[in-house]
DNA sequence: CTGTGTGCAAATGTTTTGCATTCGC
DNA sequence: GCGAATGCAAAACATTTGCACACAG
């Protein structure tokens, strides 16, 4: 994929700060938060600094490219795949993967309330299989 | 409702700060803040820490008496509303609302990577007609 | 009485902001 | 060269923690 591309295809400048965040949320999937993306980025771009890979992610997101994640963990996660699709919680280990996301239709009130229907974010919970064995009796 | 009782038959102890938390909680529909509830219980109560609301909340949304809304406004909402339902999320004014849950059923993934499923959290997004007065060109 | 809960203050961790300097375009 | 981005430090917030005292059961 060609990052500095699609950097520039949405008005983005294609900062190598940019490039280098954008390409290490893509090439994983276990949506990382900023400090996570920090401390990966940290050897190979010794000057990168905390708040540009905060802001990075702001404009990521505002862009289209990156979607953001509050699972209520007290950080926010970020995903670079921005297909529709659902997650996976566990509720013992936080991990997170993505699911398939079955059709969604808007809620009845939304039309009744007047809104107008945007999207809809599906988050599943379960124990992972670790998380099982682990300790059985764990409601969290 | 019988608040001090509702604590007791869940075994916690019905304390003045509880059941008054508790009460206001489930009084309103907007979903507040641990702020927002201190706030609203101040007066009434000038003794009350932000602290004592906060292990409050904790301790309601373990005994069931509360669920805790994540939407990555950088602060936690929550709910005593205690049914299965999903939100309905105001793009623009953040304004959230309570609104009928259409069965969901677990993603096929849960059970081809060996999740003991548990439950799912649904939480629509749009914009509310007051919103959509104000500005008719926001994507936010 | 006893142990749990509260209040207060300080600490923690994440995210934001201000500002001078750097660099993409 | 110009304006947007970066780096660094400090600030702003929400939330948690430690501990002495108070009170529910």
């Amino acid at each position: 994929m060609d990052w500095p591309q699609a950097l520039r295809d949405r008005g983005l400048r294609a900062t190598p700060q940019r490039v280098t965040i954008l390409a290490e949320l893509a090439g994983r999937d276990d949506h990382p938060t900023a400090e996570d993306l920090y401390r990966a980025l940290r050897d190979r771009h010794p000057t990168l600094a905390l708040s540009t890979v905060y802001s990075t992610l702001e404009t990521l997101e505002a862009a289209g490219l990156a979607h953001r994640l509050s699972l209520g963990e007290g950080r926010d996660r970020y995903d670079a795949n921005v297909r529709a699709h659902a997650h996976l919680v566990c509720l013992g280990c936080r991990r997170v993967v993505d699911v398939a996301l079955a059709p969604v239709a808007p809620p009845p009130e939304a039309e009744r309330l007047g809104y107008a229907y945007a999207f809809t974010s599906v988050v599943h919970h379960g124990l992972c299989p670790a998380c099982r064995r682990a300790g059985p009796t764990r409601p969290d």
